[in-house]
DNA sequence: TGATTGTGTACTATTCTAGTCCTATTTAAA
DNA sequence: TTTAAATAGGACTAGAATAGTACACAATCA
């Protein structure tokens, strides 16, 4: 699997929760009960994304967490970027040194295009979007949705 | 990061490194010291290769490896599976049990649409991308590589 | 002042990954 | 017929990453 880390569904699955209710303050406590996470881990991935700019907390007796910016701007790539770092495939996608292949590694460059690609499919999407419902019943979409990276190379 | 373990990057070295030369055997061994990574890791991702039926191998004396398909028919999206399973960033995408969100989930068809994105533009690269040179001048492709994710859900 | 709520740090158990090794099987060539 | 070369399959281990927990501390409000 092209695994995403568990806690990055969690953080997806709380900022869902509150940007349906983006007007009030949200205490750890009442979102870990509202989705089923656990207190704690709720209480790290919040700690988390108030760092990373996406929430800001206010402390103390009715404190709590509340969204840092409209949902639409707020992408899944942003999300995903806090919890797991750079969105990238391989490794030499960041860093370039360390890797120790001993002919030309000529691949590289398609892998950049190719984390470029899902990078900006992420970026489009914002929260926003999330909590929407989809019709998946529109057969457009699959049209759509093609992306003629093939083509690129030619 | 969105991660891709080291074996799939192995794999994808190896494979590039046989498509070059497409019309004679490469035995383990000598695919080891082309690409620089250790025997027996490489004898291991081979074998997972043969077992899907991404190669085809040849036993004994004068043995050793060999593409089943042109290059034009493997896609990445094939090669990824094999080593990590079915590309899905998040675990409800494969199966829908097991998620145990007391409220309603209704994320999860949106990530099946970002995992659908995502598998799309890995199948559509193949292994004769991979091994042809990229032209990132070719400022064209920034515009033509955005996708209307967004506008999906609209 | 005390109750409530977030902050920061450290810790642990579990799972996953990468890599190694060994033995069996198959085939070609001597 | 024997031997060497090569793949096949499985078991195993060390190390790293992940997920989750715990606790002392700081801030705010009533």
């Amino acid at each position: 699997m092209l695994r995403l880390s568990k806690l990055t569904d969690y953080a997806t699955v709380i900022l869902s929760f509150m940007a349906r209710d983006n007007t009030q303050l949200h205490a750890a406590m009442e979102i870990a009960s509202a989705t089923g996470i656990a207190l704690p881990t709720v209480s790290k991935i919040l700690k988390l994304l108030v760092n990373a700019k996406l929430l800001i907390s206010t402390r103390g007796a009715k404190g709590g967490y509340a969204l840092a910016r409209a949902p639409e701007k707020i992408s899944i790539a942003a999300v995903i970027s806090v919890l797991e770092g750079p969105i990238a495939l391989t490794e030499c996608s960041i860093s370039h040194q360390g890797c120790e292949q001993a002919s030309g590694c000529d691949i590289r460059d398609s892998w950049s295009l190719i984390n470029q690609t899902i990078h900006n499919a992420l970026e489009a999407l914002t929260l926003a979007d999330m909590i929407k419902p989809v019709q998946l019943q529109n057969p457009a979409w699959k049209q759509e949705i093609l992306i003629p990276i093939a083509s690129l190379y030619r």
